[in-house]
DNA sequence: TTGTAAGCGTTATCAT
DNA sequence: ATGATAACGCTTACAA
């Protein structure tokens, strides 16, 4: 491997002068830098950025840590969190727990000893709070995306479920539907507890009954929930008219169950859900959904993150948490039916 | 920071006894491990990974390099490479190079500088030459993804391209049409000429003209190309009863561009295209595809690099370079038109 | 403008 | 079974 000390023997220089090169720090004669720059070519150069950052305290490496990779909300958020990354010289690692503890676990002992110099969290549930504590014993600094942890307080970027949730509601309400069911994540994420709520409200503020029946928990990443999908459907006395479902990938599986029966969408059945489903979803624009604005999720979580970053470094006060609500927005397309 | 010296203070040991607990090496008595370990707890000791690679000359570090985060074909295949990789105890850090050559330039810049232990590429183009090449040079480990590039050997997994394109394009003449356009990658990607030399062999077989008009090249991650697709179909005299594309972020612009002119699919015009739509498609199984084994593509492929690795560390003789040939399998639905 | 010495946190080597 | 020392490749602080 060439190292900074090839290069100087050959220029007749001393190391140092070759790190001022490389890094354009302190003043040089424009004859030497040449020379070094040309050797370095010559040597074919490339630093060693472990060694580095092992001196520099700092990797520019950010972390960005996902629940399901396969879901286009968040492909589309990791493209926002990238660019605005790259903007400042970060590069970004990406992180897969698949909605699991234990994988996330994992995740988060890597950060740990990568000495990362920052991580973006889209944590798997409540039970992520050790994970985020160790980040902070470590003084990791870190930015929550799309759902909240009790008990730790941080920067975060959320979307409003409630208003949301709202919105989809007040749409099938709007077309006639009375019994309205709900497909959703389990209690312990914060943004499936807020969309319980709001679907009971909107229920109860349109004397709508909201048996609890009605309620399916499931997983975030269902990869095959279709079976117990079905047998919830089939435990329903009277079929519900419509479904709301807690994200896009509880969607599909929702709509891939009712189909299964039989029944049409949104004939027999109408479904609509939070986040939109990206390029693919083009293909076939059905689905009604609130669409959450998944790239600035990324965008703005990374900004947050390194103004943390440079925060930290100026040595600044620490200011309160920043918390971010971005809007959904209510695309209408074709699988609510109008009942009227 | 909390370093191992801190730890070996503590525990009235050397540097050297806590090392060689946290790492299993050597031999220790089971007072002083647990002791070690103790203190190593109640310190909240994280090792620090890059001072270790520094000397260990490995970061246990893989990187993949994809062409199109937004394509489930790659978000598949790169769970395949890390559950691969996982099993092995390597880290996968991604990077997505957007199908340009630039970024492509800059994520291997970084890589190098990184010392990761190997790297995965789906190569942007033949233009990815130089960059394979500085890979060598710096003999980092690589296994190109889905594309070769000719002027440099390596391991590959590539997808069998021919026989794909034979299956299509038999399905699409099989059920009557004669029309065929092609709508594929640029022929600077060895793919997309592999598919176009099938796609006029298959016509030619079968007494079908190949007019140099019907085919369009695209890039293949044609985010906005929707007007480009719509202009060469008003060129082309009679439109095509079938189009094949190239992957299936082009088939999705193909069908929204021909709907675009009221048109329908497959009644107006039949597409099909290489290349499973993931999860997101399985909304509405509409598309007629050449499914590729995406999954198998990381997974596979991450089996190569690691076994180039341990091979490099035991200096094992270079055996001749692996080619993995992945059969696609025709997965018929409902957007090719039977014209009988 | 350039160089010297020390140190970042870890492990390999050689001693004891 | 344990320790002292040097080294990995780089940068900071200080000196010349």
């Amino acid at each position: 491997m060439v190292t900074i000390y090839d290069i100087a023997k050959k220029a007749n220089v001393s190391a140092m002068t070759v790190s001022r090169v490389i890094n354009n720090k302190g003043r040089i004669s424009e004859k030497t830098r040449s020379k070094v720059k040309r050797i370095m070519e010559e040597l074919n150069y490339v630093p060693n950025e472990m060694a580095r950052s092992l001196v520099l305290r700092e990797t520019q490496v950010l972390f960005l840590l996902v629940t399901d990779i396969t879901n286009p909300f968040f492909t589309t958020l990791a493209r926002g969190a990238e660019d605005a990354a790259n903007k400042l010289g970060y590069r970004v690692l990406f992180g897969n727990s698949d909605e699991s503890l234990e994988k996330e676990r994992e995740y988060i002992d890597t950060i740990l000893k990568s000495r990362v110099d920052g991580v973006l969290v889209a944590p798997a549930g409540d039970g992520s709070l050790p994970h985020l504590e160790s980040l902070r014993a470590h003084s990791v600094p870190f930015v929550l995306l799309d759902r909240e942890v009790p008990g730790i307080g941080s920067d975060v970027v959320l979307g409003d479920s409630r208003e949301g949730t709202r919105m989809l509601m007040e749409h099938m309400m709007g077309l006639g539907h009375k019994e309205i069911a709900l497909v959703n994540g389990t209690p312990d994420v914060s943004s499936a507890r807020l969309r319980a709520t709001a679907y009971k409200e909107a229920l109860k503020l349109n004397d709508l009954p909201a048996p609890a029946e009605r309620i399916l928990e499931l997983g975030y990443a269902p990869r095959s929930s279709l079976a117990r999908i079905g047998e919830w459907l089939d435990g329903l006395q009277p079929l519900p008219t419509a479904i709301l479902c807690g994200n896009n990938m509880m969607a599909i599986q929702t709509i891939q169950a009712i189909r299964k029966k039989g029944l049409r969408v949104p004939e027999d059945i109408s479904v609509c859900c939070f986040d939109d489903l990206g390029p693919v979803g083009e293909i076939d624009p059905f689905l009604t959904v609130a669409a959450q604005q998944a790239y600035q999720f990324g965008y703005k979580g990374m900004q947050l993150l390194t103004g943390r970053i440079a925060d930290k470094e100026n040595e600044d006060g620490e200011d309160a948490w920043t918390r971010i609500l971005l809007p959904a927005e209510l695309v209408v397309r074709r699988s609510v039916a109008d009942l009227h």
